[in-house]
DNA sequence: AAACTAAGTCAACATGACTGACATAAATAA
DNA sequence: TTATTTATGTCAGTCATGTTGACTTAGTTT
């Protein structure tokens, strides 16, 4: 009884998207997984979770270790390893809360940055070739999409968060 | 010397395209990974991995484990553990290929394809809302953005994989 | 003073990747 | 026919990254 017909017409559309963005975020995260296969540290070796680390505090410095974990959404355990990793070799800082001094600030250091940079190179010239070609109405579309297809209950938190002007210091 | 300013325009859709990537391919394997933790194997329990196995031996019905692992790009070692799992609990079964005897062309059970619906379904639901909102147009517009996102020494391999028609069999 | 909160730590465990070595059977080449 | 290559499977060990549960320390709030 294996139906042989599309159920509705766009079922076949859903598949294949099912199916492209599979593949699209395989190579997407191929590229930072190089980088970081590269990098050989003294304490054992970096790997996406690192990766993710470095891009969120990059992307907001000064952020809590409670912030981190509601975006991440691990566990405090599972951060912990990696977090205390990347300050041993120096690419995060921490510094006490000025108004609640319970609170770790974290931010990047000038290593942390440069491997910020390094890390998300590849993948800033894969959307740019993209966007290049697509053109800007076709790329605002998309990144329409891609947003709806977040959960509705997280896109206000996203928004807020993608939102967000590089280094709002000023 | 850190740049408080855009090194180009177009680079903050880039950036925010990185980061809506991270939070919809994140919400979207969500979905299939509640209907996993709710299956309670006797022989331990089922992961994403099993997921995408089933996943891809669904759509393409008698495909060998050659070409499975080409699509996953993991070790058949790697894949070993999951397949067994899956063959032992009756969701997949294999066949000795009629041409080469070496091979194992691989099915689902009637079973495997059941749970194979119910994994896609919140995903499918997921990309139905989403295309219903968007509209034809930048639907596919989306498929199309999402392709090129993909490698392009990798996009003829999935073309022909995704492009395959359910249930070839004729 | 008591209770709550932010962060860190210790221990044990599960999943899903990896490498390397080896086994078996079938197909193909010498 | 014998030798080699190929498709698959398996054993053993390791690593990265997630989990739960229990507990500590320091700072904040009630």
């Amino acid at each position: 009884m294996t139906d042989i017909n599309k159920q509705h017409p766009g079922d076949d559309e859903i598949r294949q998207a099912i199916e492209l963005l599979f593949f699209a975020y395989r190579d997407f995260v191929a590229d930072p997984d190089k980088v970081l296969a590269d990098y050989e540290s003294p304490n054992g070796s970096l790997g996406r979770a690192h990766h993710r680390v470095i891009h969120f505090v990059g992307r907001n410095p000064g952020m809590t270790v409670a912030e981190l974990l509601s975006i991440l959404q691990i566990t405090k355990q599972s951060l912990a390893r990696v977090l205390r990793q990347l300050i041993d070799e120096g690419f995060i800082e921490q510094e006490r809360g000025p108004e609640d001094a319970r609170q770790r600030l974290l931010y990047l250091t000038a290593k942390g940055e440069a491997f910020e940079t390094a890390l998300s190179n590849p993948q800033r010239a894969r959307f740019r070739r993209l966007f290049e070609k697509a053109g800007p109405e076709a790329s605002r579309s998309f990144l329409a999409l891609l947003f709806d297809l977040i959960n509705e209950d997280e896109r206000d938190r996203v928004l807020s968060l993608i939102g967000r002007k590089q280094h709002a210091a000023s």
